[in-house]
DNA sequence: GGGCATACATAACTGTCTTATGTATGACGA
DNA sequence: TCGTCATACATAAGACAGTTATGTATGCCC
């Protein structure tokens, strides 16, 4: 809904970035507008945090990314999934998926009795 | 599952801690081990980052600490939610949601077409 | 020409976690 | 009695990944 906009959890834009990548090849802007559209505008990726990450990403062979001239001759640096990436975004987005479902074990639990 | 230990994300501590605290007062030690179990031994919650954790609480108002002997002779701090700090872990446990809200749309989404 | 969206980059700062270490007590068994 | 384990608290050092702020530059459009 975008009233307030949402605080990014460290740790949780690299999956973010790798499954927008999934979709094909993009360039940090790109990848940028098209987290903050498909969540509703409720997530802005700050570029201090976007571009940090996607060197990350680069270094640890997740992605691979080359200059690009576009139809309107800017330049742009385009991102691309390795294989190793897609093996880890499915990873990364398994193990997303296993916190969530790990914390609310805990949100939803009830004693019996005093914890203490 | 405990297969292997999960790390936490940064900044989702507080809001199991609150959560925990919710049921009753309870001491440091209580609290990582009913995080511990409520999560099925998948959560370890390490002493450096608990004890830390439950200053800043302490500082924002949210909880109340004082020492007690327990019936064992051993002394302890316990801790104890206060009226505001009952609320914020309502609202606490309603933006972790909408972060997963958020997150799951971003994962789900599927562009129509290019990205870029 | 001026303003806006696009496009990338980095430095300084901050907060919260991990790792490692230290202290101390009570319970239990060899 | 002595060792070991679970209990119980605390803090320092370090890493990591965000935020905030700032800078550069280009293309488009009025």
């Amino acid at each position: 809904m975008a009233d307030s906009p949402i605080r990014l959890l460290k740790g949780t834009l690299d999956v973010l970035i790798l499954r927008t990548l999934c979709w094909g090849p993009a360039h940090g802007y790109a990848i940028s507008r098209w987290i903050r559209q498909s969540s509703g505008d409720d997530l802005q990726i700050e570029e201090g945090a976007l571009y940090p990450a996607l060197r990350r990403l680069e270094e640890r062979g997740w992605v691979t990314s080359r200059w690009e001239t576009a139809d309107s001759g800017r330049e742009a640096r385009v991102y691309e999934l390795t294989t190793t990436g897609r093996n880890a975004m499915r990873s990364e987005v398994a193990a997303w998926q296993r916190y969530v479902a790990v914390f609310a074990r805990v949100l939803d639990a009830r004693p019996r009795g005093s914890i203490a």
